[in-house]
DNA sequence: CCGCTGACTTAGCAAACGTTAATGTGACAC
DNA sequence: GTGTCACATTAACGTTTGCTAAGTCAGCGG
């Protein structure tokens, strides 16, 4: 974990959602951060008790798991670059357990440091909401899935997102990635039973859609789990600049049309 | 509709989220709006084409609308006071369609106006957010319901949040508020289909927890109701402040703690 | 080598829910 | 009145999914 690494996910991810400067870059790059490694299953964020920081992804995945039900609920999945907790600069509690995935690595970040930098930059306060609100989107998205689709393409649709947001920040350059996910967990995603998500996992296997072996995914036809899942990437905000492992964009002057 | 109506509603919207000063409400009272009618189940914004303008809710129900399975699904109903839209600000596409539930009357604001707003007033700025972060934390909400909870907690919560964000509105006095949806608007909202949540709505009855006559329903057993639901107000951030009736606070000096 | 543990797998049964279709009911126009 | 329309209601039947329980398998520490 190299110094500089919590800077450049956070900085590729912001890039990923609108135009920045290199100057607005910059100032990530006195970014104070403490480096926590987390086993998986591990909770990083408790619905009570108020904190001072922000959780900057870096590695692994996160979800916010609320207890309902038989098995809990995971309303969101975060992958490297997201900073589920956000909200919490404007608002306290977050009503949902932070949990990692799998084992994960993050970046703690000083609430002061993302409000200084909003102050500072118009555009990278534009950028923060912006994450904000792509979200709002993925979470409105999840409603549709659990409300109108049956499990097949529930589990369908989350691997679609999780493959296409990993692409994103430059992760999951083909069709494989690091999947350490119990079915489990996608059962509490996906709001079936575990035992229903087996069967499921296996029809998607048995129609050559995906393979799974230990903790990578290999999802074998694209096409056709766009199509069973009726996946449509557009609502997940990212711009078509491609794929995501292309450097910090050199000096664009962008136009700047900063809002608040 | 007399004038100085939409300023009001949205006031008191945004004074339920955060402090305001007199001076920051009083921004308000410039506010150019266009007063529209809309029929039951009339399209407001498609969400192809960019608009100029934000829906500010002044009377009636609206919701996002996306065609998928059978039915359709609703992914979030709005009360007046609300400003579904308001994400339009920073990214075109919404991605669904915005419908009434009942007729209902809106004030379409410009989006000059709302940039203005936030660039003079960082209470404002601020307010704006909150509501953008309360729409996503009742969508969080939405997910818990639909992927863990059977179909009469799923009518029963709903229900519990309409009737409470009406009342943080100041609308909904006692327990009896206008409801002109249809059982099959219920349904898409629910992610149910039309019949089952007949038969839901017949159980919510039988049970004496709501009447439902014309287009009033009475919630007439509110500790029940809360308690099949599951219902926890917490996440709807409104503030312990009461009836949403109250006049606007006289000259409070707000502490200020401002941050983009 | 053994036992333990967590995750995956499989089967059988029951409950919740969807689908279809027919019927009922009230508002409204003519 | 009578037709029409949208909505509510009811019934019968089929499917999806949840639940329980048992069995398998790989890793891991003794």
């Amino acid at each position: 974990m190299q110094a500089g690494f919590a800077f450049s996910k956070l900085a590729d991810r912001l890039s990923s959602l609108t135009d920045l400067t290199t100057q607005d870059l910059d100032l990530l790059a006195h970014m104070p951060s403490t480096i926590v490694h987390v086993g998986a299953h591990q909770t990083v964020v408790r619905h009570h008790g108020e904190t001072e920081h922000c959780c900057l992804l870096l590695q692994g995945y996160l979800c916010w798991h609320v207890a309902a039900g038989q098995d809990g609920q995971i309303t969101s999945i975060y992958v490297p670059g997201d900073v589920p907790d956000l909200p919490t600069l404007y608002h306290p509690s977050a009503g949902a357990n932070l949990v990692a995935l799998g084992s994960a690595v993050i970046a703690l970040v000083p609430h002061d440091f993302f409000r200084e930098l909003s102050a500072n930059s118009p555009a990278m306060s534009r950028a923060l909401l912006l994450m904000m609100l792509a979200d709002l989107a993925i979470q409105r998205n999840w409603t549709v899935t659990l409300g109108s689709r049956d499990a097949l393409c529930r589990v369908a649709h989350l691997l679609c997102e999780i493959r296409e947001r990993l692409h994103g920040v430059g992760l999951a350059k083909d069709f494989s990635f690091s999947s350490p996910f119990t079915q489990s967990d996608l059962a509490a995603a996906c709001g079936i039973s575990p035992v229903h998500a087996n069967r499921t996992i296996q029809e998607l296997r048995r129609r050559n859609l995906l393979q799974w072996h230990g903790k990578t995914m290999t999802i074998t036809d694209w096409p056709g789990l766009v199509r069973l899942a009726g996946f449509d990437p557009a609502y997940l905000h990212t711009r078509p600049h491609g794929g995501g492992a292309r450097p910090p964009q050199p000096a664009a002057v962008s136009m700047g049309v900063e809002l608040a």
